[in-house]
DNA sequence: GCCCTTTGTGAGCACCGCTCTCGCAACCAC
DNA sequence: GTGGTTGCGAGAGCGGTGCTCACAAAGGGC
């Protein structure tokens, strides 16, 4: 299972502070070998459906399958998950934890200053981890879950990576010498009013075109890896599903160039 | 059902030159009332589960459901879709066909000679479109279902928007004044070398710097359509999901922007 | 009218998520 | 230690799913 990793939550810039909350099953207020043997078949429910995700898609993951792995009645599993969606929807925040842990872990390596690098290895990170865990990245990036709304738990993990990009983001704006990006219009400025709002309440700004700008990249990075995920750009596109691509390289050159990251 | 229409075909741009195949159902040699009743009821399931999609997921979607909204047995569906995922493709390829329509009768409306104004009403249509049809956008353009790749028959029609913005986009290059555009590597030449041998083979040439741009602002208008609709812009951009979304709208000026569409 | 093809039926298989009862084991208070 | 409480696994069972198959009825060419 993926520990959360607070480096984030120390940050100046956080777009959700919701609770690091994990589920645990029914609130128990068991103890000892209990409380352990609880904490171990949690895990294991998880790391076999996790297993399972590795060549079946959400759809198909099956409480059954699990249940027949571990050798348990599929009965037992609801003393740890309340329904199937609880656990999909355990399975979607241990999905978006690993991806940020995947790319804040690289990106960190890079130094600092280095932005327009720390840009890039942002990109090819979310783009090598939905290679090696598509059906995890199908999960929080695909189609929702049938009925089901992303609960409350799901949005903090869910933004940590575009809190990476929107700190290189605010670097790159009160490092930048290039003044010359255009004014938005008033209707432009009020439709980012939100998300702005979030940034001023951790005490930062950012003129409003570049955070549009921002937007159209965070949105344009995670398009580009599901299009090629998802098979749109089959025949299109060379390289497609290859360790490096070549093709999404340059449209992360672009979008670097776009938003002024030197 | 929605008609192909044979517009598209005609044209000197055609990524696909896949026959215009539909299902059928078994092999039929059927004549006279057989072969109209046959037709009709192919028909009536697929409305049926159209009208299923309109407030379910495809997952949730049920071929027992459809027969007994029929009144048939459901082994009967059978005798017209030999499995729930055939059926399942012949609605991908109706909702390509049925997106198409839209966006293309509204781009119709629009003179030829007003590029950047087709440019919106292009990604105005998608989005409209994908609005209106959540659940058949989401089968279209979210995960893939389960284990199977796309057929061969749904990729003409998944090309027929893609098509209408390659070209506005040849046309907005011939009409263009704008010579500015900087010159991409060999890698990234490389990279979109399919695309544009397609499109030499269609007699159309274009610069592999303004492909790129083009297959970028492919990706960001689906990607950003996907992100409002799945969710992903919550509680940072205003408007979600209403008619008119002027964040949509400020990423389309600046695509028309970025392409150099004026 | 004959015969072959096509079509609908209903039973049935193997699976699914989920509920409920029941008995056992672990824990806690005394 | 003893007895009561609580947590937990097993198993049966419900209603649902996609799909198969043998069989009967209807359609259409000859």
């Amino acid at each position: 299972m993926t520990p959360w990793i607070p480096a984030v939550k120390s940050g100046a810039l956080l777009l959700c502070s919701a609770p690091l909350w994990r589920y645990r099953g029914a609130v128990s207020t068991a103890t000892g070998i209990r409380q352990r043997n609880r904490a171990d078949l949690t895990a294991a429910i998880l790391a076999s459906a996790r297993q399972q995700l590795a060549d079946k898609s959400a759809a198909e993951l099956s409480l059954r399958a699990i249940a027949r792995e571990l050798g348990m009645a599929s009965s037992a599993i609801y003393r740890y998950f309340p329904s199937r969606d609880a656990l999909l929807t355990q399975l979607i925040i241990d999905a978006y934890n690993s991806l940020a842990d995947h790319v804040q872990e690289r990106e960190a390596r890079v130094p600092r200053s280095e932005r327009r690098e720390r840009f890039r290895v942002i990109g090819r990170s979310v783009r090598s981890w939905a290679l090696a865990h598509e059906h995890e990245y199908a999960l929080i990036y695909g189609t929702p879950v049938p009925g089901y709304a992303a609960p409350q738990d799901t949005i903090g993990p869910a933004s940590r990576v575009t809190e990476l990009l929107l700190r290189l983001l605010v670097e790159a704006e009160a490092a930048g010498t290039d003044e010359g990006l255009p004014r938005a219009t008033p209707a432009e400025r009020e439709a980012v009013a939100p998300i702005l709002a979030v940034l001023a309440e951790q005490g930062a700004t950012m003129q409003p075109e570049l955070m549009i700008r921002g937007l159209m990249v965070w949105t344009l990075m995670f398009g580009a890896v599901s299009f090629e995920l998802f098979g749109h750009v089959h025949k299109v596109v060379a390289f497609e599903r290859t360790e490096v691509n070549p093709f999404f390289d340059a449209e992360l050159e672009r979008m670097a160039d776009y938003l002024g990251i030197t």
